[in-house]
DNA sequence: GGGCAAGTGGAGGGTGTCGTCCACTTAGGG
DNA sequence: CCCTAAGTGGACGACACCCTCCACTTGCCC
């Protein structure tokens, strides 16, 4: 077999965003990712995988071939949505309000918990399978527990408060998302203001405002409805095995 | 076809607890519930009806006759368990101090919640196609209010604390229902101890102790492991389609 | 003890998802 | 423009679960 004569060989480590792939795979991977956070986030990780083949208008072959594995498809769908929260995480740190900081940073990702069901999934059950996860986890971790640390010394936590309270009200908060959004986010925000409350080194006498409760019954509770993912542009009727919205395709004959 | 000659006739009403069966009917029938308790509170209620008619040691056919649909199996199998709740909540209501009964009600509840998936499942989402469920429901939220309002007044609770908190609370909580149960049961217990240290009309300047935190990393979670339920008594390999336990039947030649 | 309605187990058809395989299409360098 | 390797879609076998159907067994009343 003659070595690849063209082409640089490709380099140790792109297996993240191959380069080298040819022009309309690229755009079909783009397309793939797209579709798999829409639909991850409406209906859960678990979502067939024909249904996010279907909506980023593609066989499910191609999806196979570029994601071997589910767990493959998820992490590389909510990379970006992690390194949202990398960021914030820097953000926190950087504050000179530790308090402050720690209050706006799990603000931000509890919303981005409630509001998600894919994200939720993976942030909090993690797929074993992405190496990477733990040893992000792991960092992420410790920098939490400087920062924890920081604002406990500054006096803004008490002092039986433990590191291991975040991961405890993150739980929480996703314990929220099982509500449709626009009721979890007021729900969340509350709890987070309770929580934060009790998370202070001296409360004052007369406890702060809270955000409105949100009118969250039990009777009214309903297994997430698996929301059918509002179709994005064409209106075609449903058809085929598994249900879900029909692609839009810009005009592309493909296939035999 | 001849009209039944024999039998009184089954008195309407009686469909819940059926006396009119034969004897062994009703002992397998027993038997499936508990074999449904202890299949859902592992595996949750998702769990294969047939897991639950193996460990029950009985074919499908008799479970699908006895609760024709899952959620009359699973309205069945949590029956009593929803009526220990409504017991907890009839001494909490007579309980003199309101604070300690809600406090006292809700610490009981949130166990059972965090201990058995099923349950809290079936507490949270509600099996839509129960129909007294909602009326139980509704019924409970008018007391619920009463109670709140009752130890509002005698200044135990916050004035902006809301009815609909409880929810959020119980919500909360089932979201730590993820973890095993050795680490959510503790934690559980620490976030309501936060949790009512927030709810306290006039907290003091020094807030309480709190209940020690589980080691609960993120970087341990795991989707719950869907625990294969500790073989109770025979030790057979495992063999058939579906994983799960072997069923010990005591002794008792039956079918073909 | 005998008869029969009530009860039983398991086979099997239906459905939905997974992941593979292969005949065909197409990008893009020469 | 042409050729070929890279890419593609959908059919398809495997599998798990659902639920029904039916030949057979057994409790129970006489």
């Amino acid at each position: 077999m003659p070595d690849q004569t063209s082409h640089n060989p490709p380099e140790p480590g792109t297996a993240e965003a191959p380069a080298e792939l040819r022009a309309d795979a690229r755009r079909n991977r783009e397309r793939v990712l797209e579709a798999a956070r829409e639909v991850f986030a409406a209906r859960g990780v678990d979502a067939p995988m024909s249904a996010v083949a279907r909506r980023a208008a593609v066989g499910v072959a191609t999806l196979y071939r570029r994601f071997p594995t589910r767990s493959a498809l998820v992490t590389a769908a909510f990379e970006d949505q992690l390194a949202v929260c990398a960021t914030a995480f820097e953000e926190a740190m950087a504050d000179p309000d530790p308090g402050h900081g720690l209050y706006t940073l799990l603000e931000k990702v509890c919303t981005t918990l409630v509001t998600d069901r894919g994200f939720e999934t993976v942030f909090m059950a993690g797929f074993p399978e992405a190496l990477d996860y733990d040893r992000e986890r792991a960092c992420a971790e410790e920098r939490l527990a400087h920062l924890v640390q920081r604002a406990r010394d500054a006096g803004q936590l008490r002092e039986d408060f433990d590191p291991a309270d975040i991961p405890l009200l993150l739980l929480a908060v996703s314990g929220l998302a099982a509500q449709p959004p626009d009721t979890a986010l007021p729900a969340a925000r509350r709890l987070l203001t309770y929580l934060f409350q009790s998370f202070q080194a001296h409360p004052p006498s007369r406890p702060g405002p809270l955000p409105p409760a949100p009118a969250l019954d039990l009777s009214g509770l309903h297994r997430p409805p698996a929301a059918p993912l509002a179709a994005a542009t064409a209106g075609e009727a449903a058809a085929g095995t598994d249900r879900g919205p029909r692609p839009r395709r810009p005009a592309r004959s493909a296939g035999r």
